[in-house]
RNA sequence: CGGGGCGUAGCGUAGUGGCUAGCGCGCCUGCUUUGGGAGCAGGAGAUCGGGAGUUCGAAUCUCCCCGCCCCGACCA
């Protein structure tokens, strides 16, 4: 039972001046949390208590669908980590160290090493597959920014898992578990959350998969098709376009165009010259780029931006995208800076990607490759070609769903759980092979999945508190019940005690209001704060014999003979999230 | 890393060259009060982020450093 009177625990009346996002604001007014430095916290009795839950929630889905639990240190040497190059790779993320006698360690920023040396160690035969090991660990990781709180720390708990697998098969299969497990977790955590598509990124592999808690302060981007459900990260998202008819469109012609600078006054210039209907969907923006050190040219629709993120998630194999600088166009002498058009992409030795709207067959107006011209009815295929087409414009609300044509929306969301396919990087660099049937020898396939533990209470707080403050779901929050003793009368306080004792001893746990002293408005203030979710008054009812049993999310009150109290209670909390 | 803002008691803040750094919350003592952040009286609590400098005099001006927040870049 946790009594008022003693908890370690100082709310606040005024929000803190360095936080902004609610969770932030919340968690540490309620005194949940407390900053030590950027994006590193500590955690009070209720915060411990909290995260607590969460984490056993989580644990008890691994388990159950028969992942089993390990633990790593977090302090690592750096031999693994070397011989996968992401000693080297990781960069200034890493927090490094070193010993006594100068040898380096690392603060684990994620364990895949690690778990792919322990299952080297242990396992060397096809017949201990499929096997999935998880652990709940604090990571470290130097964020360049880190921000909101909780929600992207520099040190946090996660939950990190991972498959091994034998054949490609059976790695699906191991990431089907997984993602329902997650689906489970989640559901339970009454988190609202998105499954989407997403980017494997840098870590190679195939299918990717992200957990988005839809929220306004979450920093993730993603499209959502509210008509057929298709949801993906902004990265991932799709482009079907069909291809164009050119036979009808008439020859490539080249016209004056001074001063037009901007997509706006050229498509005022087109208007004016040729009599109208061109708008800036209909130009063609070509974008040049170094990508690693080679010139590339990205074709986009004039009305869209190249999306530097989208590119470089789909270039395969490319380190290093950035826009072409003075220094970059005084080498290719061919372009003409305001008025490039890919039809002589070849002759100036450029790679030309296209996004899928310049599909074969469309026709655009362009530059012509000569100061103040520019050209109409270029047609890709005809007039230019393109080397690959690759998804690189901005992504914009309403754009077509590419598995439904409706409108998409655009949505912003915190990443809570991410699942993805692997495959053999790791197991080939650090030799993690068993023996196959045949008695040769095959390289594991992998799978990583991972649940943001600390970031979770964050998420279900952003997505559960009003303007009083928190309100947790009941299998998270710190206690069930929040009894309120309010008044000086002894038995007021008795009879708190004993419905605080019942409640604890039929398994339902409680935090008791026992202050003496404090006025009323300062525990009901205090109650709606922390969130949470049955709040019991103990008080002025009781001379009727009843006490006043509240519902935080709804504001919902009802009173109950204190004898029926406890049966009440029981029957109340099944039906809250 | 680029841009912007900020740093005064546990928290929120006032104070832009001049007396003992002010106020609210919280905290301690006493009395009163007890269904919506009570009242009165008394009290404790501050290297004014740090260092150097200018000045008769610096929280206040100058320089350097540190830290924090926000936007962006970045983010297995």
């Amino acid at each position: 039972m946790l009594r008022m009177s003693t908890l370690f625990l100082r709310t606040l009346r005024d929000d803190p001046a360095d936080a902004e996002v609610p969770s932030h604001r919340l968690l540490v007014r309620a005194g949940y949390i407390r900053r030590i430095a950027a994006g590193i916290y500590s955690w009070l009795p209720l915060g411990v208590i909290t995260l607590r839950n969460i984490e056993n929630i989580v644990r008890q889905e691994m388990d159950r669908a028969g992942f089993q639990e390990v633990h790593f240190p977090a302090l690592l040497p750096k031999d693994a980590y070397e011989e996968t190059g992401r000693w080297k790779d990781y960069g200034p993320d890493l927090f490094r160290l070193q010993d006594r006698k100068g040898s380096d360690y690392l603060l684990g920023p994620t364990h895949e090493e690690m778990f792919t040396l322990m299952v080297k160690g242990e396992y060397s035969s096809y017949k201990d597959l499929p096997l999935a090991l998880y652990q709940i660990q604090t990571k470290y990781r130097d964020e360049a920014r880190p921000r909101s709180g909780i929600i992207r720390g520099r040190e946090f708990v996660m939950k990190d898992s991972y498959s091994f697998d034998l054949t490609d098969e059976g790695l699906v299969e191991s990431y089907q578990r997984h993602r329902e497990a997650y689906i489970k977790t989640f559901d339970r955590l009454r988190m609202k959350y998105n499954i989407v598509s997403a980017m494997s990124g840098a870590m190679g592999g195939s299918a990717s998969e992200e957990f988005l808690a839809p929220c306004e302060t979450g920093e993730d981007t993603y499209v959502l098709c509210p008509k057929c459900g298709y949801a993906a990260n902004v990265e991932a998202m799709t482009t079907v376009v069909a291809p164009g008819d050119a036979s009808k469109v008439a020859p490539l012609e080249v016209f004056d165009s001074p001063n037009t600078p901007t997509i706006d006054s050229l498509v005022e210039l087109i208007n004016a010259k040729f009599g109208g209907g061109y708008d800036g969907s209909m130009t063609l923006k070509n974008v040049m780029l170094m990508a690693d050190e080679k010139p590339i040219s990205v074709l986009v629709p004039g009305d869209r931006e190249v999306d530097l993120k989208r590119l470089q998630a789909n270039l395969a194999g490319v380190n290093d995208v950035r826009i072409f600088e003075d220094a970059d166009f005084a080498k290719f002498p061919g372009l003409v800076k305001g008025y490039i058009g890919p039809q002589d992409a070849k002759k100036n030795g450029i790679t030309v990607y296209a996004d899928p709207r310049i599909a074969p067959g469309t026709s655009w107006v362009t530059g012509a490759n000569a100061k103040d011209k520019h050209a109409r009815n270029v047609v890709n295929g005809r007039d230019f070609t393109v080397d690959a087409y690759i998804e690189s414009a901005q992504i914009k609300e309403g754009d077509a769903c590419p598995k439904c044509a409706t409108p998409v929306i655009i949505d912003r969301a915190i990443e809570i759980g991410h699942i993805f396919q692997l495959g053999r990087k790791y197991a080939d660099a650090l030799g993690l092979t068993v023996l196959d049937q045949n008695g040769k020898s095959q390289v594991v396939t992998m799978g990583s999945y991972g649940i943001g533990v600390s970031r979770a209470v964050a998420a279900i707080a952003e997505q559960s508190n009003d303007e009083l403050g928190l309100s947790w779901p009941v299998e998270v929050a710190p206690a069930k019940v929040h009894i309120v003793a309010t008044g000086k009368e002894d038995t007021v306080f008795a009879a708190a005690e004993t419905l605080a004792t019942d409640l604890e001893a039929a398994g339902i746990s409680v935090m008791l209001d026992d202050r003496r002293g404090t006025s009323p408005g300062v525990k009901f203030k205090d109650a709606e704060l922390i969130g949470i979710p049955v709040i019991v008054v103990v008080g002025k009812a009781l001379e009727q014999g009843n006490v006043e049993v509240r519902v935080r999310r709804t504001g919902e009150k009802s009173e109950v003979p204190v004898a029926q109290a406890l049966t009440a209670i029981t029957e109340l909390l099944p039906t809250l999230p």
